[in-house]
DNA sequence: TGCAAAGTTAAACACTTGTTTAAATTAATT
DNA sequence: AATTAATTTAAACAAGTGTTTAACTTTGCA
C-alpha cells in the first residue's frame, strides 16, 4: 500500500472516530488528508471499501497473534495470560480511534464485508486466549469452571469501556490540565492491574 | 407525552439501534412507526429532538436510583450492591436496543445535549455505586482500596459487552435455535453470577 | 524528446437528507 | 350547527450525499 493510502486511511479513521462513518462525508475525510474529492474513489473505489481498507490495515496490528509462545513450555500459562492482557490493553490504548470504530461498527452499523472481517478477528482472538486457558486446566495450573466468553467479555469490556468512560474519569478527578499520555499510561497501567486480579480470580486454583 | 408521541418513540428507537442515529432516516422512522413524514417534526420539533426526547423518556428507567434503600441500615452493603448489580443487569437486557443507542451515542455522536444527559445517568449511578462502597468501607465491610471507578466500569462494560457479543455467543455455542428470550435469561444469570464474584473479590474482606 | 501511464482537478450527476409549506381533514368547543 | 383548534397529508425546498466524468498535469520510461 502506498504512503499516501496509507495517509488517507489514517485521516480517515480521525475522522470517522469523531463522527462516526455516516457522518463522516468523503469530503469530510478529503480534506482531512489534503486531497481532492475525487482520489478517495480512485484510490479505494468507494467510501466502504476505504472503510474495509482501513480495518484490515489495523487488524493487523489489533490481532492479537499468540503462535510464538503458544507452544513453549518453558512459559507458564499464567504468564501467557499475562502477555495476552498486556497486548490487548496495549493495542487498544495505542489505537483509541480505531477501538471506537470498532466498537461503533459493532453495535450499530452491520455491513456483511467488514462484520466477516470483525467476525474473523474476534474469532482469532477469542481462540488465542482459550488455547491459553484450555492448556492450563489440562496442565491442572488453572481452574476448569470457567467459561472462557466470560474472561473474554470481561477483557475487551472493561479495556474498551474504559476508554469510552476516559473523559469521564478526567472530569471527576479533575485531570484536565495533566498530559494526556500520562492519564493513558496511568489507567493503561491500572486497567492491567485490575483486569489481571480478575483474572487470577477466575483461573488461578 | 401522548400514546402517539411514545408509540413514535418506540418505532425510533428499534429503527436507530439498528441503523444508527446518522443513517436512520426521518423517513424510515415515520414508515416504521406508521405516520407521515411530517409527523416527526409536528410532535418533535426535529430529528435531533425527538433522539433528546426517546433519551429523556428512557432513562427514567435506566437511572438507579437508590434511595429507597441508602439509609435502610437493614440491608447490608453487600446485599445493596448486589441490588444494584441486578438492577443494572435487568434494565440493560430489557433494554438492549437502548443500551446500543447509548454505546454509539457515547462513542462517536457528540451531540452537546444528549451528551449532557448521558453525563447526567452516568454521574447519577455512579454516584449510587460509590455511596454503597463508601458505606461498606465505613462500617469496616469493604476492602478501601477499590477505586469506584474500576468497578464501575466493569459492570457497565462487561454487560454491555456482553449484550454486543450475544451473536457471537449464539454461534459459537451453536444456539441458532434455541428461544431468544431464554438466551437473555441464562446469559443475564450467568452475567450475574460472574460480576457478583468480581464485585466479592473488590470489595469483602 | 516523445509518449503512454498515473495522478489530480473542478464540475456535474442523480439521489437522499431534514425540514417546511399550504391545503385538507378530523376533533373539540361554544 | 358553527367555528376554532388540532391533526394529517402530499408536495416542494434547499442543502448535502457518494460517485463519475472529462479535461488537465505530472511522472516514468524507451
Amino acid at each position: 500500500m502506498s504512503d499516501k493510502k496509507i495517509h488517507i486511511l489514517k485521516e480517515a479513521e480521525k475522522v470517522i472516530a469523531a463522527k462516526g462513518y455516516d457522518a463522516a462525508s468523503v469530503r469530510d475525510i478529503a480534506e482531512a488528508a489534503g486531497v481532492n474529492l475525487a482520489m478517495i474513489s480512485y484510490y479505494f473505489g468507494s467510501k466502504e471499501k476505504l472503510m474495509e481498507a482501513l480495518l484490515r490495515y489495523r487488524m493487523e496490528f489489533m490481532a492479537l497473534k499468540m503462535e510464538h509462545l503458544k507452544k513453549d513450555s518453558s512459559i507458564s500459562p499464567a504468564e501467557k495470560i499475562q502477555a495476552l492482557m498486556q497486548a490487548y490493553i496495549e493495542r487498544i490504548f495505542n489505537n483509541q480511534d480505531f477501538a471506537k470504530i470498532i466498537m461503533a461498527e459493532q453495535v450499530i452499523r452491520k455491513h456483511p464485508a467488514t462484520l466477516a472481517l470483525l467476525r474473523q478477528l474476534k474469532l482469532n482472538n477469542y481462540k488465542s486466549l482459550n488455547d491459553i486457558v484450555e492448556e492450563g486446566i489440562k496442565k491442572n495450573f488453572f481452574k476448569k469452571d470457567t467459561e472462557a466468553f466470560f474472561l473474554f467479555t470481561t477483557l475487551t469490556g472493561v479495556v474498551n469501556h474504559i476508554i469510552i468512560n476516559k473523559q469521564f474519569y478526567i472530569d471527576f478527578h479533575q485531570l484536565e490540565n495533566v498530559n494526556e499520555e500520562k492519564i493513558n499510561e496511568m489507567l493503561a497501567q491500572k486497567t492491567f492491574i485490575h483486569i489481571h486480579k480478575i483474572f487470577k480470580l477466575f483461573l488461578e486454583k
